[in-house]
DNA sequence: GACTTATTAACAATAGTTGCTAATTAGCAT
DNA sequence: ATGCTAATTAGCAACTATTGTTAATAAGTC
């Protein structure tokens, strides 16, 4: 996704109003590599911004994603996740913290044996244990950090 | 999965009892690559067996993924899918009508540029249009089946 | 035939998300 | 600077898919 600066303009071109709220979500996304969700968001904007309403969140990311600006993925962690890299990309997930990471492919992987279907698109999840699970792996079964999106842990996983 | 019979015995290997309802499902089931979902195998069931609840449905969908004779996957449709299939394999999930189809790749795609994660699986979904649908893009915009899940079409994609 | 488990009805509850309303606030074009 | 218009908020309701619960009944299995 563009640069708070860039998303301003193109909000006001949209017809839509750059509020504070509005400024505060593009500045937590842009860069954003943690793939959040919409109340993991929530809840670090509302440190910075106290009364702000998941209701607004969720509308904002609704039309960021409109905007081809953000990308949402769903990766069996239960809840959607947001992306600001709306680029070719896939995604690893940790089956133990629920860290989810982009991840790049030399090409798209070839399509057998199914008769005239045309794909538009190909998403590639994997699974497994991030550098920082797999290294705590055995030596102890407590999480390496207990909160934030990045390596809580996953119940039920 | 295996054959109802084979699953019969598996049942009552495992201190389950092989009840009707479990042996209808087991046959619905069999050899089924419809990807249906808890609530399409629901309704078939209840045309064959009226007055069987859904609460059972999930309950031996349930079994059979704890034995391994099902796997579940969730490809962006909105509720999770059964797949019979427990071999490697991917996805293809039509865009219009929300059809999932198996799709068997050469070789898993190679992980690039993430540090000591340790894959255990990778899972693919293609997305497009199946064989019907985009036979009959642009001429009728109406669905070519309305009915049942494999050519019903989907809200809001 | 006895023991145990499954099924069912009939709910409640959960999580994530979206919809709704009315009142207030505030962006922005002119 | 002002007025039009849209955004935000609180406070809910609602929805979908799923799981949990309870008690009564039915029925597999040894």
């Amino acid at each position: 996704m563009r640069s708070p600066e860039d998303l301003s303009v193109a909000f006001r071109a949209a017809g839509l109003k750059v509020t504070p709220q509005r400024q505060l979500l593009f500045r937590l996304l842009h860069d954003n590599s943690t793939h959040p969700t919409a109340d993991s968001l929530f809840t670090v904007a509302s440190e910075l911004m106290p009364g702000i309403s998941l209701r607004t969140v969720y509308q904002t990311l609704t039309d960021l994603s409109h905007m081809g600006e953000l990308q949402s993925i769903e990766v069996g962690t239960g809840s959607l996740r947001f992306d600001p890299n709306v680029s070719d990309h896939h995604h690893a997930v940790c089956d133990h913290c629920g860290a989810v990471q982009d991840v790049y492919v030399s090409r798209a992987p070839e399509l057998h044996g199914l008769d005239s279907f045309e794909v538009s698109d190909a998403h590639i999840v994997y699974r497994g244990l991030c550098g920082l699970c797999s290294a705590s792996r055995g030596a102890d079964k407590n999480n390496h950090q207990t909160k934030g999106t990045s390596h809580a842990s996953i119940e039920g996983i």
